[in-house]
DNA sequence: GTCTTTGCAAATCATTTGCATGGAA
DNA sequence: TTCCATGCAAATGATTTGCAAAGAC
């Protein structure tokens, strides 16, 4: 997909950052994920590319990217693990399984007028905010449903 | 503040746990702040009463009353470090100033609606949600007011 | 007295940093 | 050629664990 791959490079030079290898696959390895991961994970992934490829460099990129915007460091936090997810072109939110840890995205979001009301009655300028759903996902309600 | 102490000498005997005055100082010290506290913050907290007191038992008796549902494990990851408060019997969110990073809590909550129409759409059994509100508190905006 | 909790020290895990080399502009 | 980016190794910082002593019931 190298149309993709360009969008990626045009972005990365806009930026005033060069375009590498190791950060195109970054990029290309979250885009391609549908959750967040961890900076291990993503170690894992870009390693059967990169042979001599360091989990610090995963670090770095991932601290650039997020400062460009280009990358979202998520509020999830497995067991103590940060997670990256590209920066979402539509505002929407995370609905975890408990059980199975599934993450997936939900569009909508009914929080516009809840901060309007908030900024009323605080006073604060609401900038943004951040919402999970945790439940248990259909797949994981069946196996483990007590028979009847 | 003994009626508090007993309190929670109570909960800790329900649940099995054993009532010690380590236990009872931190659950003190997170009803005493208004905002979730490190790991460490506890500890330097705690430590003017324990001389002896040990970051271990700090991090071993959180993890103990997260389990007992007596203490939760906030959102909130101040850089890395994992951060803690009351378990708040009323369901609340907080809201953020990223300027000055005080924390306060909001009552209303709008997502009662949203998680049911989520679990129509989704077939997901709904648990609970997170949420976190960020925005600029009013003395902030005040100290960083551009002249006019 | 028994079993849990604590303190201390050492271990572990995620993340960061220093420095020399390699690569993009 | 000029810096920025990378790899590697070592450092750091938060959290966890093993073990023996102290404390709660």
């Amino acid at each position: 997909m190298p149309e993709q791959e360009n969008r990626y490079r045009e972005k990365l030079l806009e930026r005033g950052l060069k375009v590498t290898r190791q950060r195109l696959a970054l990029l290309a390895a979250l885009n391609q994920s549908d959750t967040p991961l961890t900076a291990e994970e993503l170690f894992m992934r870009l390693r059967k590319d990169f042979a001599t490829l360091s989990l610090s460099t995963i670090y770095r990129t991932l601290d650039t990217l997020c400062g460009k915007q280009m990358v979202a460091r998520s509020v999830l936090m497995d067991g103590g693990r940060a997670m990256f997810e590209m920066t979402p072109e539509v505002h929407c939110h995370n609905l975890i399984c408990t059980v199975c840890h599934r993450i997936v995205p939900i569009q909508d979001c009914p929080l516009g007028a809840y901060e309007d009301s908030i900024a009323r009655t605080t006073g604060y300028k609401i900038s943004g905010h951040k919402l999970e759903v945790y439940g248990i996902c259909p797949q994981c309600r069946n196996n483990f449903k007590p028979r009847e």
